[in-house]
DNA sequence: CATGGGATTGACT
DNA sequence: GTCAATCCCATGC
């Protein structure tokens, strides 16, 4: 797949609604930053309502673009290193984003391994650190408009209708009961840790041992 | 102005 | 499993 076939870009009206929602409907989309492109796979939802939202503290420097309107790029530094990419969500003045955690890679994937030094296609992209160095994403996108601007999301060309599976978030110690973390389900492109796979009995259900009483 | 805490990753035991 | 790297910025004095 080194040839185009993206959808259209993803417009503002999409991401004005609630952010669960969105970061449900993210899975399958796909991202585009140059010669590369991936299929997300999983995303976490995060709002001011909460505490593990950047926007629970208000709004600050930091926090401005995260209560601007729906459609803009939040890029942000992580533990000093890692530059974290999400998606602004609901509408202007409530602070809500997407977190885009891993990429199916689709395109640029020469490039993606170069800039991460490694050949594994599952590991390219596996992480939200690991998607954005991928990419070549900076902060200098934090504020940039993903349906105009140099790094674009894109509706799905053909619907994948791959089921969403939702989990806790992962790396947060407040506000851990919320499963606002979708994986699409069975993906070996999402981060660790995995979600709980959908189990399927590795062998018949042992036989239910119930007393039987005669009568 | 000093301090501390991360929405992580890769290397190592 | 443990741990350090490294920077932005919120908070407190």
């Amino acid at each position: 797949m080194s040839r185009r076939g993206l959808g259209p870009p993803i417009e503002a009206g999409f991401f004005a609604a609630p952010v669960t929602e969105v970061a449900r409907a993210l899975v399958g989309c796909v991202v585009a930053h140059g010669e590369t492109a991936g299929v997300i796979v999983e995303t976490e939802a995060y709002h001011d309502s909460e505490p593990a939202c950047h926007a629970y503290v208000g709004l600050t420097p930091r926090t401005r673009t995260l209560f601007g309107p729906p459609g803009l790029a939040y890029v942000y530094r992580s533990y000093g290193i890692h530059a974290l990419l999400n998606a602004v969500a609901e509408p202007e003045g409530i602070g809500a984003a997407v977190l885009i955690r891993a990429l199916e890679p689709i395109s640029g994937v020469e490039a993606m391994r170069r800039r991460r030094g490694l050949a594994r296609v599952e590991a390219l992209c596996s992480g939200p650190g690991k998607l954005t160095q991928a990419l070549g994403v900076g902060l200098e996108l934090n504020g940039s408009d993903l349906a105009s601007g140099a790094l674009r999301f894109h509706s799905p060309s053909r619907s994948a209708g791959v089921p969403v599976v939702s989990a806790r978030r992962v790396g947060i110690t407040k506000a851990t009961e919320l499963r606002w973390r979708f994986c699409a389900a069975g993906s070996r492109f999402v981060s660790s840790p995995r979600p709980e796979p959908a189990r399927r009995p590795r062998r018949a259900a042992p036989p239910q041992v119930v007393p039987v009483r005669a009568g």
